[in-house]
DNA sequence: TAAATTGCCTGACTAAAGTCAGCTATTATG
DNA sequence: CATAATAGCTGACTTTAGTCAGGCAATTTA
């Protein structure tokens, strides 16, 4: 490791931590302390369980249990027992707290906007922090089902196009490749799987079914900030485990050798090169696997 | 501003608050109240008089006294007046107070290089750390006058040549350029400046002077995380500043058009241009500037 | 040189955070 | 079905952080 890494990390952590400890005191403000507004965001941000806020926030189930009453008396939150299991107990919002929250969520988004606003290259300075953020939170990317024709999903495609175009030394244009219809990665034919980081998309893939024995994997990208984490082999076998789900018995895909790491990535893991299935004039690498 | 940007700015600081929380509360575990470790550590890092800590650490003058009564009655530090000002004091740490402060050290670098240890493009995450921690401290970034032999000064030079290899089409050999002695860099007879942010390098300019009422300008560089702040600039007028000191009348420097940021530069800040005054074979643009 | 200011200290206080033992209700287990 | 385990609650407590008024000695200013 380079003798100054060290350094060069703790001097990230010292400014960070002067910044982000101004973001926390960013929570005082409102005439709560911040021990009880960092159950309310915790709320807000769906976590309804009592345990896992505490264990979320570290807190001791003592104090847990007189903050959650504290927010009770203000009546910005109100408690249940769990349907499943009347020992524990479930906690939402009131009306009055999701306004509260909504407060809070408008302070943290002034202060992000203001800091980025004075950044003279915003867009590297944001690329720099996904960096560390999906670095730091490698752990907690997770793989989810979603429509492909949702806003979340059309982002990763446009991404993924974009990637190409600058890739492929001929350039890419959807339109000349076999698009494939939307309704071809929905269940029951196929799917689309996203990877999730904390809210935003890192990551995609699709399983492009025709309701036969042999279904296509397509658009599987990785945003660069989160490459290096084994994501792509963790999309692929997820899309994998559906595939078998759906009762596919063989699975192809096309790819180009302008994405070394795509070709490495299929060789490792079961899939044999076979002969050109398709005319589509990008892909140059055919391969299949047998589920 | 993109509109997920603000997502993105905020998903950084929730997985940066987790690992910085947990580096705060590293500071715990030795039997010490954080703000007690807190103020061993600013005196670590050379922090000596009372009031610069306070400032420092934001503390209330009652709640600081209160913390060095405790850390002397711990035998980790010493106070005793300020030779100039008896009503100022300084504190330093004592033997048993060093060995203290070098423990806190060595747990936060260990925290660091584990986490480095953990990405798997560790130079990528230290560009990105370092383009947010720049960005972030920018308003804490200083000038100051070095020995361009000195190793830190070396090592800003050899990024300099490292880039100018990078961006000359024509590669760059230091040993076919002139040059500059150190001895030329040092006063009486020039300087030379770093832009140093939370003590590692950033930036340098050298003045390389011969005695008489001519000298020139060399070696100006910044590091790429730290662009856009307009360091150059500033290293520019510290430089011609310490030139006006040395009673120069006349700056002189070459630079090439593989650095147009450079040229935008001078051609901004009452430089003109001139003919060739060397033989130099790397640069193509030649600037004078009347003091 | 008297008056104001500065730098730090002390005592008396409050608020917030955190700890711990014991309680109740519910659920799981042999 | 008795017992153990689990989840959360309450009361009594300590520690840490922070505030504020006043005090003293040294220094600056008028």
């Amino acid at each position: 490791m380079m003798p100054d890494s060290i350094a060069r990390f703790r001097r990230f952590a010292r400014a960070v931590t002067a910044e982000i400890g101004a973001l926390d005191s960013s929570f005082l403000g409102r005439g709560r302390p911040l021990g009880a507004a960092r159950v309310v965001n915790a709320i807000g941000a769906g976590r309804a369980d009592v345990a896992e806020i505490r264990a979320y926030l570290g807190l001791d189930s003592g104090l847990m249990s007189r903050l959650l009453r504290s927010l009770e008396e203000e009546g910005l939150v109100a408690t249940e027992p769990h349907p499943e299991d009347a020992r524990r107990r479930v906690v939402r919002l009131t009306d009055a707290g999701q306004r509260e929250f909504l407060a809070y969520e408008d302070i943290s988004d002034a202060r992000a906007s203001t800091l980025l606003a004075r950044s003279p290259r915003a867009d590297a300075l944001l690329r720099a922090m996904d960096l560390v953020a999906l670095t730091l939170g490698r752990d907690r990317i997770a793989i989810e089902e979603a429509d492909p024709r949702g806003e979340t999903a059309r982002a990763c495609l446009e991404a993924y196009y974009a990637e190409l175009a600058r890739r492929l030394e001929s350039g890419f244009d959807v339109k000349r490749s076999r698009d494939p219809e939307a309704r071809a990665m929905v269940r029951p034919r196929g799917t689309f799987l996203l990877a999730v980081a904390d809210g935003l998309p890192v990551g995609c893939v699709g399983l492009k079914g025709s309701g036969g024995p042999i279904a296509e994997v397509k658009r599987l990208w990785i945003d660069p900030a989160a490459r290096g984490f084994g994501l792509a082999r963790r999309l692929m076998q997820a899309v994998e485990a559906v595939a078998r789900d759906l009762s596919v018995a063989v699975l192809r895909l096309d790819t180009s050798s302008a994405l070394p790491e795509a070709l490495a990535l299929y060789r490792t893991s079961g899939w044999v090169e076979v002969a050109r299935f398709n005319d589509d004039p990008y892909p140059d690498h055919f391969f299949e696997k047998a589920l």
